[in-house]
DNA sequence: TCGACCTGTGAAAATCCTGTGAAAGCAGGG
DNA sequence: CCCTGCTTTCACAGGATTTTCACAGGTCGA
């Protein structure tokens, strides 16, 4: 079973030992999911972290970004269902699929 | 199929028993790429490895020997892509294509 | 000395990433 | 069902980064 591992200090996220190719804010924000597994993050907290500064009220970066790893994770790991979303609050990063 | 084999203590790169000819920084490259497979590797590094010293913070030798190298490479191994770019963050040797 | 080759640099050309607006899709309440 | 609000995805323009080229200086052997 293809596993997910995640390396910050390398800049790397890896299935079966191969980096996937993401960008610096797609891996920024895979980052951030996994650094707190299961727990369900607003937009602003994400941005946040991964912007490093407030979001405009009507901002939707996190959702377009959210949008493009689930595409890179989905072709790396079909079967698994990563990142969840929560209607109204925000998205929530499942380790085990 | 054609494979790349790296003889660092022979100063050799060969595809099919046939070496490469390739120039010393070239080859100190690719055994430097060689030596950590599949690791996405900053251009720091790879410049503190091969160069033996640290980089100006604007040189752009490592891109111009990782294309020099490339070119040399795509001759002898047309059907692989063995040096990957990670936007942002350096390159990544992936010596299976 | 000459020619062939290697090196590093600057800069132009090509490519990729980012954030945005907008259209299309979905979920839940009534 | 049908609304309404929220989410997902697309296309695009501007900006940032990477790739490639030409060149000047250096080295080495013929």
């Amino acid at each position: 079973m293809a596993a997910l591992e995640i390396r910050p200090e390398e800049h790397a996220a890896l299935v079966d030992g191969r980096p996937l190719s993401l960008t610096m804010r797609e891996l920024q924000l895979l980052v951030t999911f996994a650094s707190r597994p299961q727990r369900i993050m607003t937009r602003d907290e994400l941005y946040t972290e991964v912007w490093g500064s407030r979001p405009r009220s009507d901002d939707r970066s996190v959702d377009v970004y959210v949008s493009r790893l689930r595409a890179k994770l989905g072709e790396a790991l079909p079967e698994m269902r990563l990142i969840h979303t929560h209607n109204g609050i925000g998205y929530r990063f499942s380790p085990d699929g």
